[in-house]
RNA sequence: GUGGGCGUAGCUCAGCUUGGUUAGAGCACCUGGUUGUGGCCCAGGAGGCCGUGGGUUCAAGUCCCAUCGCUCACCCCA
């Protein structure tokens, strides 16, 4: 901005309320967070998938549930030029399960594991660990109904967020049971709370008829109390078979010593949920403490028009790792440091400079040439602030003329006079 | 959509209560102390429509109103 600049007053842009920039400081630690997820998702046998950010709206109605506040109030949603609805994807499971159908994968194999990573957008009010443009990995399979699939896919989301987050976690299950046992218990649960209705929120009171199991995800302690004393416990209501299954996947855990508690108002709020639900949260984010959620899924893909076929996925929340990792003191990845550094000392050096910054590179250092015509000290604290750990001085009076210049090592100050033709050969062995 | 908190230098913040000369600090940045040599130290420098608009006043960063933005929480979720 110089003091000619014509209108210093133009208006700048700034970014839409609830997305984040990513500087250049941060991304070591997304790069981190990225290979860590590749690697373990890797080992377990899981492939990537990529999907498109935007979808037909409907994909969402239909599959997660149009009467979710999802749905409901938190998608961003347009039209096309033909006039056709288009959605901003607000999860990845409903695209996960499309892209499975239509490339009929459940035909190439009885069993998909996928994983993913990448935005999603949610019209909500930011908060702490809540954006509207944010990011998320997780994993889906596809194909298996026995427990030992949920416990899979529970331990590899445990063991990635504990690598991650770093700090104390805590995990909660719980089962919603299937569709068929879970009509009866819905009734049970509105005619024990019924009584109750007139003491009841506006909003309780119409979750109560609509959809009474997000009453569990209320904070109002009286209502806690209230559900505590009179709601009947889903897990003990659910059939033989969603019980066996849930004991089945507790006693996997056990097996494999991680640390859970089993916990009835554990609810979701995607309606394609089924069995199985678990969430992992971190005591050091705020209100905002979910690092992790999934679940089993057995109805879904048949809703999106392919055949009955069990499943079982969980979406971790990038942003929130990150941050839980920094409020726990869990170190972040270090940022990448040049090798070399550049210098000359006149401007009729720089040719030499420049042959030879590509020739160091060429040899697969890192290299950072010296581009502003700077004082020698001003070039050599450049190379000090970047953490370079030698710096290669082009000189007239040491002898440039004659193809020598100055090796300097950063780290001990040493430095010694070199051909050219060798120093490329000399730093790579210093560097070992 | 509803509440609370906060907007002063690139960053983190003092100053506002009780209006009064040229608006400060630390860090970061630049120059010099070294006639090509970084870090530490010392000296100097640059950098501010005090978010914006209006009002009160002889006088507003400071008081009042509006507005925009950020942030935390509710709702809900990763």
């Amino acid at each position: 901005m110089s003091p000619a600049d014509p209108n210093p007053r133009a208006e700048r842009f700034s970014r839409l309320k609830g997305t984040h920039d990513i500087l250049p400081a941060q991304v070591p630690a997304w790069r981190h967070l990225e290979k860590t997820v590749a690697d373990v998702m890797s080992r377990s046998g899981y492939h990537e998938i990529r999907t498109p950010i935007f979808e037909r709206t409907e994909l969402f109605s239909r599959g997660v549930g149009a009467q979710t506040d999802l749905v409901g109030k938190e998608m961003y949603t347009f039209e096309d030029q033909g006039g056709k609805s288009l959605t901003l994807r607000p999860e990845l499971t409903a695209s996960i399960v499309r892209a499975y159908l239509q490339h009929n994968l459940d035909r190439d194999s009885p069993l998909s594991r996928l994983y993913y990573l990448g935005p999603l957008f949610r019209q909500e009010r930011p908060q702490k660990g809540r954006q509207r443009q944010f990011h998320q990995f997780g994993l889906e399979a596809l194909g298996s109904p026995h427990p030992e699939q949920d416990v899979e896919v529970i331990s590899i989301a445990w063991e990635l967020c504990r690598a991650l987050a770093g700090g104390e976690l805590t995990m909660r299950i719980n089962t919603i049971g299937s569709p068929g046992s879970r009509a009866g218990y819905l009734d049970l649960l509105r005619q024990s709370l019924e009584p109750f209705k007139a003491g009841m929120g506006e909003n309780d009171a119409r979750r109560l008829a609509t959809n009474p199991l997000r009453l569990f995800d209320t904070k109002d302690p009286q209502m806690r109390a209230l559900l505590q004393e009179h709601a009947p416990k889903i897990s003990e209501h659910v059939s033989a078979a969603d019980s066996d299954h849930y004991a089945a996947v507790q006693a996997g855990l056990d097996t494999l010593d991680i640390p859970f508690a089993s916990d009835p108002t554990l609810v979701r709020g995607l309606d394609y949920y089924t069995r199985t639900t678990f969430e992992i949260t971190s005591p050091v984010l705020g209100a905002q403490d979910a690092l992790c959620g999934g679940g089993r899924y057995d109805g879904l893909v048949a809703q999106l028009g392919g055949p009955s076929t069990p499943a079982v996925g969980f979406a971790a929340g990038i942003e929130r790792l990150l941050l839980a990792a920094t409020e726990s003191g869990h170190e972040p990845a270090p940022a990448e440091t040049p090798d070399v550094y550049m210098a000359a000392t006149g401007d009729d050096l720089i040719p030499q400079a420049t042959a030879l910054t590509h020739e160091l590179r060429k040899g697969g250092l890192s290299v950072v040439q010296e581009v502003m015509r700077r004082s020698l000290k001003a070039q050599l604290r450049e190379a000090n602030r970047l953490g370079c750990r030698f710096a290669v001085i082009m000189g007239d009076t040491a002898g440039a003329n004659k193809g020598m210049a100055v090796v300097k090592n950063m780290t001990s100050g040493e430095q010694t006079e070199l051909p050219l033709d060798e120093i490329v050969a000399e730093i790579r062995s210093s560097l070992g």
